[in-house]
DNA sequence: CTACAAGCTGGAGATAACTCCAGGTCAACT
DNA sequence: AGTTGACCTGGAGTTATCTCCAGCTTGTAG
């Protein structure tokens, strides 16, 4: 359990930062100190790590918070009900399209890596070529 | 060579931020039409498609515009004099250090891809598991 | 008890990256 | 000659994502 500070501190994001997610939504967490501070938990921090991790990929807040609360909805839920079978499926499909989008940009990343490899091989033989 | 319109159709970028782009020092159509109008050149396309893709990389337009910039001064000169070298080295130390970033960003997409394909494949048990 | 650091709130301000608009130029068609 | 359509400019407006601020509460150290 932490203080916005300490998970400010441990995740690299600023304070504001924290308040401004949880303001959108992507971050409950709890507020149970006298003056209705907050209060991190482990879960919350993990939460943050894999945000920024999303982030870096280029996906908008809105997206992450669709993809994290649907991934929370699945950890909290361990036994099903008849009706949240078409409720998973959508899920799934949400899964799905996500997944498809980041393989597609783990080749353009691969192409770009190879491309820029193959730029620094040529100015190093540019350079080795005229001594 | 193409007129704006037609640049903009064939990248996808809205002919506003075409000019936006231009604004920023990221293009140089030639303007030789009468009324000013720009004349986007094959290279000039190249250049779009690449910002395009690195964009989805997560680069902001001043990191894309350095680097692109640097790739263009690179493609330009064929043959070295004695003081280029220092700037060769530097383009050098630019591109290797946009590569680490990218390749931490794979190791980083492909967790993240792994661990989505995990997800899919719960939900579909959970699914299968309870008919 | 006072001082101080760390939190809180609501709202304003900042930045990047567009996006739109009014009013003007120019070439081509009728 | 007039109309139309694509392009031009400078500048205002918008959206997403923070970032900062003034003024208040609370817990702890001296």
């Amino acid at each position: 359990m932490y203080t916005i500070g300490q998970a400010a501190e441990m995740t690299g994001f600023g304070h504001d930062t924290l308040r401004f997610y949880e303001k959108m939504g992507l971050l409950k967490p709890q507020r149970k100190r006298p003056g209705g501070a907050r209060v991190f938990s482990d879960d919350d921090l993990r939460l943050l790590f894999g945000l920024k991790c999303l982030k870096r990929m280029g996906l908008s807040l809105e997206e992450i918070k669709s993809f994290t609360i649907s991934n929370r909805c699945m950890t909290e839920r361990s036994s099903m009900s008849e009706g949240d079978e078409a409720v998973l499926r959508d899920r799934i499909g949400l899964l799905t399209d996500h997944l498809a989008r980041m393989e597609m940009q783990r080749r353009e990343l691969d192409e770009l890596i190879n491309r820029t490899k193959n730029n620094i091989r040529l100015y190093n033989e540019l350079l080795d070529g005229t001594p």
